[in-house]
DNA sequence: GTACATGCAAATTATTTGCAACAGG
DNA sequence: CCTGTTGCAAATAATTTGCATGTAC
């Protein structure tokens, strides 16, 4: 376990991840970060990225078809994922661990330490334009 | 929309993730399929996982810092990641759709077509594991 | 001063694609 | 036959890594 520093790279990565609520992904954030500190590299980003993530300052959001996208909110919440766009957004619905509770009670031979859930279908924007092309 | 051919490559890759519970990788299917038609390729195995996704006959499952993974069960059902072996497994709760009901009331905007819930911590090995060494 | 971190470039991993030959309906 | 599919190999995309140098503490 070795003590992380706090350079500016990482100071900006986090920031950038913060100011955004796009669930952005590493190139983006790179973009974002070089436009500050142009000599910054990927493999800086991609390293950081991961130390954020062992920090649980940020999260990690997987889908089929798509690269992985980070989070600047750590704190449990759940995410809509756009089919038609690839968008994803924060659900503001409170984080419900009920479903924990009951796998607990049945398999409580397993150590249950969280839970991920995403929601997917077509944000507003997306259905619109499905519902006019429809008629 | 072209109509998918039985091709006996296609066939065999349905019957290998449905003769596992392990949710594989793609890679893994393909050394399975090798074993009984040895000429195969890996870009015959993606090829085809793309389409028995398309045909909604399996599932792709994602998770942080591990590659994609197939599922030959296409029904919703809750997965059981383990943070230290990788395992996925599935979770024998009922699935429940209030969550996205509650997504519906809320957000009459979008549309909700479906969710995911993985469920994350130690399987029973590594559960052991974890407290023997703890002592 | 001593790790940890960086920039750079090369390496690795995962996945996709072009194409000529093949095969299912 | 016609068109989807295959094997092969090369291409692309995403991510990781080695290393000499730089910098936080």
């Amino acid at each position: 376990m070795s003590r992380p520093r706090n350079t500016k790279q990482r100071q900006l990565i986090l920031e950038v991840l913060r100011g955004t609520t796009a669930h952005p992904t590493a190139d983006w954030v790179y973009q974002q970060v070089r436009a500050v500190l142009p000599n910054v590299s990927l493999g800086t980003i991609y390293r950081n990225l991961g130390v954020l993530k062992e920090q649980e300052l940020i999260q990690e959001v997987r889908y089929p078809g798509s690269q992985a996208r980070f989070d600047g909110n750590p704190e449990p919440h759940y995410h809509f994922f756009c089919l038609n766009c690839d968008r994803i957004e924060d659900v503001p619905l409170p984080f419900c661990r009920d479903a924990e509770e009951a796998f607990r009670q049945k398999l409580p031979e397993y150590e249950v330490m969280g839970h991920n859930t995403e929601f997917f279908g077509l944000c507003p924007d997306c259905k619109d334009l499905a519902e006019r092309r429809e008629q």
